[in-house]
DNA sequence: TGTACATCAGTGAACGCGCGTTCACTGATGTAC
DNA sequence: TGTACATCAGTGAACGCGCGTTCACTGATGTAC
């Protein structure tokens, strides 16, 4: 094909490293169409059959593509954590970058948290959705200033995630509706969903 | 086909019933793969071509299926409501049911608030949505004791849509999560993201 | 009362498209002897 | 120092599939004269 050349002798993960990349842009690109093996080939200027050189099928393609989508959103949400005076304030910013990042990659979001492949239980287990979460409830407890095996962190942290996971997911899909600023929201959702149920000094904890 | 006979002289428009009919059906199967024409055709007996004396596209057939949709919600959202003793139990109950549609209907849902088919602006004006919308708002300025214009209202309503839409999304997407009971989960999000807001005889308006 | 014609409710074969996947292959680069 | 062979990084043609859509058609039922 145009332009690319193949990999010198001993260097063939190299286009295994390509393919997952050029999926990762494709998935990024908002509006995208599904991803589909043809297209990954195209993007990266290869043969369709050579990405069976890599990935048994694809699925499997599609797998590794949002296993470092996962890792993205890990380190957008770090990066952003990364300045927090109070805990509170960390928790607001881990979830606006969770927001910020779903809907500067819709695709990839949108394969992550949506259906369009079918996920087990069993695949939901090899990705590191599972780790976010508890890194969420973390969070929250440390917010509400109760042990992380509270129930209560728990139950705060889902509705969290609801209400973050329905912001991102809505404006994806209804762009055009008079949404207000994500950053402002964001922290009303937190200051509403999980902050009632903080234990401070001075006031006795509400309970559900 | 098999099954079928052909409508009599003057009653055509029945097909188009049908395949309206049969086409919801298949929304409504969980874990059904995307409406097509040709699958339509199938479930109802009738050749692919015959579609097409009823709709000029695929876009229109499914277009139509959806519109449906919105129907089917807004009733059932208003059944669950009719038993309703005051207004925050009313829009708990509307909540309530929105969820459980939204689960009985899995395909159907994604749908009318994921973007399986490009949605315009002009688009999603043709659906019955932004009316659906408004009910909800004033259902929460009902709940709040405050007039459906005050922005609070918008806002906590596009709060709890946001929350409730990711619940189901979220379910639907990964139902082997361990989730709490809809119902009581259901109640807390608006206790925690409408009531709040509330205006009452002995406090003080909160503001945010 | 018959018959020509129009209308109606569909059908069946075919089109091109992009998809995932299989198969036999090509041609450059290393390595064993 | 030469040469046979193995390995590596891919390629190109072909497969069957389901899709949306087009086209010419069929056969029953009504209506005009």
């Amino acid at each position: 094909m145009s332009g690319r050349q193949r990999n010198p002798r001993g260097q063939g993960e190299r286009l295994r490293a390509d393919i997952v990349e050029a999926g990762g842009k494709m998935m990024a690109d908002p509006g995208a169409p599904p991803l589909t093996l043809r297209g990954v080939a195209r993007e990266v200027g290869v043969a369709a059959t050579s990405v069976y050189l890599h990935f048994d099928s694809v699925e499997a393609l599609v797998l590794e593509v949002a296993r470092q989508g996962f890792g993205s959103l890990r380190d957008a949400i770090a990066a952003a954590q990364s300045g927090a005076g109070d805990p509170c304030e960390r928790l607001r910013l881990g979830s606006r970058a969770y927001c910020e990042w779903g809907l500067a990659n819709p695709g990839w979001y949108q394969w992550m948290f949506s259906n369009p492949l079918r996920i087990t239980a069993s695949t939901w287990e090899e990705l590191p959705g599972q780790p976010l979460f508890q890194m969420l409830v973390a969070s929250v407890a440390a917010c509400l200033g109760r042990p992380a095996d509270d129930p209560e962190c728990t139950r705060s942290a889902q509705l969290l995630w609801n209400l973050t996971h329905g912001m991102v997911s809505l404006r994806v899909a209804r762009p055009f509706l008079p949404w207000p600023p994500l950053a402002e929201i964001v922290d009303e959702a937190v200051r509403r969903v999980v902050e009632p149920a903080r234990l401070t000094a001075d006031a006795s904890p509400p309970t559900a």
